[in-house]
DNA sequence: TTGAAAGCGCTAACAT
DNA sequence: ATGTTAGCGCTTTCAA
């Protein structure tokens, strides 16, 4: 099970030089003479040879990968936010790995381990949402590794972060339900403990409060820690419209959550399809096909992947360490649709 | 920029032990006494020491990890299938490394020779539907790095396949848009030199045969090879409406295209929108929100994702050359949705 | 039962 | 300008 089978041993002897001297000539070292260089990179040229990257990482302690941990693939932010990290790495030569918790802190620290093992030489980190000790990366963020966080990002080490403007973008997807009439909104959102959640939280009551309308524990649902399922969301609904006054508009504060919130009203509350507004966060880019319809809020997840992996590639390929960390905050985007003009 | 600063050779050192021996306690070896394989343990255990999988690799020839490359993750068929994959993988100790080709044939190269120069066990491919020419995979797979196809399959290399039964979910599918009474059934499909494609044009003629309406070459369009772009198809659907007898019903055989698809007649032929029958393969789990409605085709990409690396993981541990190779084939499934009885 | 030494592919300090 | 050597962390003959 060997490929790669052409070593620098191997040109080393066919064409009677030393390792050192193929290696130097092959990495253009000055100290080689052109000639030797033109024969080298020439014979290896011809016989397709490739450096091993393992040897090099063992040796280098470093990979020019990097690794990504989100929660899910399949969520359209991240997707799009990936996007963005490959278009900056491959343009730096440097390779991204992708790997996926599923909202589970077991299988973040082990993708993360795996990661650091492996010699990746950065990390870009959202976090899951069972995630709250996270003393582990802290460890690792110690003894160098670096690391940027985006979307869901702790404040408990000190690095560069991306978010997008939660507060903000809350606000207005809130400020926009009320400016339609509605005064009583429910909010669905993700484990308490993420800093999306908080501070998607605290938009919403800002623009509650703004207008003066009353905040009501009662209509704020969290999900339980997995957070990804269906069910979790379908019990969700069903309560808020089993309130002695139910809500007349929902917000809902992360993409997944905001799809399965349109199905479950579909499913379960059909007679409310009409009138209830619902305006949510998600980088879905079908938004014009629901029904019922959702005002979106998007984040610019393909900028927000790129800056990640542009102030990580920094830190990486910073000579001295870094000791000024930024927060970059973008805005999101408040997105109408018209389809439920044209199908309701 | 070193972690893992623990090895082999401190525990050695501490323990007034040989590497050697440290080594043969850690895995188990049998010809160690119990005594110092109890020290060594505790030991090991006590200042954390983590094998270094590098050092490993470099060593052993392989990294018990296997690469997943597919066009997107952002396809909903595609980030099931990988579910899948990791379902399997994890279970069996093994690490998947996702990457994406884009669609493009030299993001696929550059994918497949990063994965396998970093001696991955295995690998697990769809093709990009710019990939005609995979002489480069053959070599590969020559030097014997074992590779499972899925979905998008190549006949020209001798391997494991995993697929959906294409041709009957076009049929069944072209066969449900003829039974609500429609004779003018368009066809959106991949580039050409794709097995899905060629297979679900298959079953799509077989349909139009079967119950005997004629073949129209104006009424099938295919992608470009890139396939991504909104742009394509509007295009694409532009021109099927400019027909003198336009379409009456569309069949579309892949998952993003069907989501594109959905938005070109919304935002195209808005009035078609309340006649024109819709069915598509998409593994989108949100297909009941969608309006215009459509009709399904959905491949089980979770198990095909699971029989995928199954299959990869017994070409992998298996001793002997494995000499018969299969074909597993999976059903499809067709689903209805009644949003369009809710809300058109 | 344990240790010494070689080697996986590569680079770099130290010769020459 | 080129060669020799050691070493990255680990396993594995071969010796003792």
């Amino acid at each position: 099970m060997k490929f790669n089978t052409v070593t620098i041993k191997d040109i080393a002897k066919a064409l009677g030089l030393s390792t050192s001297t193929v290696s130097r000539a092959l990495r253009g070292g000055y100290e080689i003479s052109e000639e030797t260089k033109k024969i080298v990179l020439e014979y290896a040229e011809k016989i397709n040879y490739r450096p091993n990257p393992i040897a090099l990482s063992l040796k280098e302690r470093r990979s020019h990968s990097i690794g990504v941990v989100v929660s899910e693939i399949a969520n359209n932010f991240f997707s799009q936010a990936i996007n963005g990290v490959e278009s900056v790495a491959y343009n730096r030569d440097y390779h991204v790995i992708i790997t996926q918790s599923h909202e589970r802190f077991d299988r973040e620290v082990m993708n993360v381990e795996h990661l650091a093992s492996r010699s990746v030489d950065g990390l870009l980190i959202s976090l899951s949402s069972e995630s709250s000790d996270i003393s582990y990366l802290k460890s690792l963020h110690d003894k160098g590794l670096p690391m940027v966080f985006f979307d869901r990002i702790t404040e408990e080490i000190h690095t560069h972060r991306v978010i997008a403007d939660n507060l903000k973008g809350s606000f207005e997807a809130t400020e926009y339900l009320i400016s339609l009439g509605h005064k009583r909104i429910a909010h669905i959102t993700n484990a308490s403990h993420l800093s999306i959640t908080r501070e998607r939280l605290e938009g919403y009551k800002a623009a509650l409060q703004r207008y003066q309308l009353p905040f009501n524990e009662d209509y704020v649902k969290h999900g339980k820690s997995q957070g990804i399922e269906q069910e979790e969301i379908d019990q969700a609904i069903r309560e808020l419209f089993e309130l002695p006054e139910p809500p007349e508009a929902i917000f809902i504060a992360q993409d997944k959550l905001s799809l399965f919130c349109l199905m479950a009203i579909k499913k379960l509350a059909p007679a409310h399809l009409e009138d209830i507004a619902i305006a949510g966060f998600t980088n879905a880019n079908v938004v014009d096909l629901f029904s019922p319809s959702i005002t979106a809020v998007r984040q610019p997840a393909f900028d927000m992947g790129k800056t990640a992996t542009e102030l990580l590639l920094q830190l990486i390929e910073s000579k001295r360490p870094v000791e000024e960390f930024q927060t970059k905050v973008f805005n999101t985007e408040l997105i109408f649709t018209n389809s439920h003009r044209i199908s309701g």
